[in-house]
DNA sequence: CTATTATTCAAGTGATATATTGAATACTAG
DNA sequence: CTAGTATTCAATATATCACTTGAATAATAG
């Protein structure tokens, strides 16, 4: 009596489990974390077929992750709430923690990670109104657009060495990007450094400030 | 280069994912989160072959969610730390909040779980210090041996309408078992409101109790 | 209505996961 | 060393999953 409804339960939970055991469903989650996107963009920015994509999205909408919302031919999808990118997290943190994989792909390609302490989020929102520390985003342009820490300024990774003068030398720069297992906040803060600016991650990204409660800037549209 | 490293981190979160795929390997872990236990004992408890759960138990330590410990001719599992337990947690959210079928399964069974509002964790604790609430534990003896809640009574969920009377019945009853998915505490309420006595939920159970760094006694073992 | 485009559906194939079975390993007691 | 027990390993049939292909839907533009 009370055992059969638990089993369904437990059921229901492999179910979310299942949608999470995919490494490109993952991806999907960590693009969709950061704005909604249509299913063709999804499948040009991860490189997969549009049908096979599809096909995933909806094992993701199956175990409640992701929902969807059509907009004439197109259909976009977002994460179905902050729990999710909470659920995100605690995989994170459990790979990080047990899993030797992940810190040895980190340690492996940002030997330093042990100098590149993250900063709390509560602190950084207090040092940036205070103008005592410059908050700099380094993800593509159309997230920024989508949503961005207030005050924060927009340089792309990739655009970081050109465009380092864009940042006061004096004032320490927090880098951040999609989440704490995006890697561009790590790029970002060793480049900085190379270049003589003092530099930090913020801890996480922005999905975890959003579901944190935090303010969040989103640019109007034109 | 940046988006090499980035998918191994994905198939690495992936296999966490595929750990958390199956409906029995949840249910050894929501056993492995109240007391470590031997091969035997979980495939006991669970019904399964002794073989097919040592295969489980293993996909789960690669996994890095659960580990082992030799002692003499048993292997006693436990989880790998707190932040499974969080995991855990975190999926139960989703799960509960987006999957129909959850919600339906509880509501099903159990009609008017809107009433049955759940007490925080810190509440409990401090009514119970001034000896205002009664904290009743409804989980089996051998679990409520391997750690409890400091002052609870146990009494299993079975024997709970034979032994009611153990119960004061002028202080609240605040019941609990084994974490926010386990429905003994429901059927612990609904017995005790039946009767006469107040009754409510604890907010989650014992792991996330322990997790959340609040006390726990353990039995001195003879 | 027709053409076009985004998305979904359906069928098929190769790979992977699960549960069962029987044997091998590791430890203890005598 | 031998017997007995807990656990693990290995081999197998069945089921499920991932990806491809080609067609079907649904919405828009002309």
């Amino acid at each position: 009596m009370s055992t059969n409804p638990k089993r369904d339960v437990f059921a229901s939970l492999a179910r979310v489990g299942t949608a999470l055991s995919s490494p490109i469903r993952i991806e999907f989650l960590e693009l969709l974390a950061q704005s909604e996107r249509s299913v063709e963009q999804l499948a040009g920015l991860t490189g997969t077929t549009v049908a096979n994509t599809s096909q995933h999205l909806q094992r993701l909408r199956q175990a409640g992750l992701i929902v969807g919302r059509k907009e004439g031919l197109y259909v976009f999808y977002r994460l179905a709430g902050d729990e999710v990118v909470a659920l995100l997290s605690a995989m994170a943190r459990v790979g990080e923690a047990y899993v030797a994989d992940v810190e040895r792909i980190v340690r492996l390609y940002f030997a330093q990670k042990d100098e590149l302490e993250p900063v709390p989020a509560k602190e950084v929102l207090e040092r940036a109104r205070k103008s005592l520390v410059t908050v700099l985003d380094v993800r593509p342009p159309e997230e920024f657009a989508a949503g961005h820490v207030p005050g924060a300024i927009n340089i792309p990774v990739q655009e970081l060495e050109k465009r380092i003068k864009e940042l006061p030398k004096r004032r320490e720069v927090i880098a951040y990007c999609r989440g704490p297992y995006c890697l561009m906040s790590f790029e970002a803060v060793e480049k900085l450094r190379k270049k003589g600016w003092r530099a930090r991650r913020l801890e996480n990204g922005l999905p975890e400030w959003r579901a944190a409660g935090l303010p969040v800037v989103e640019e109007a549209e034109s």
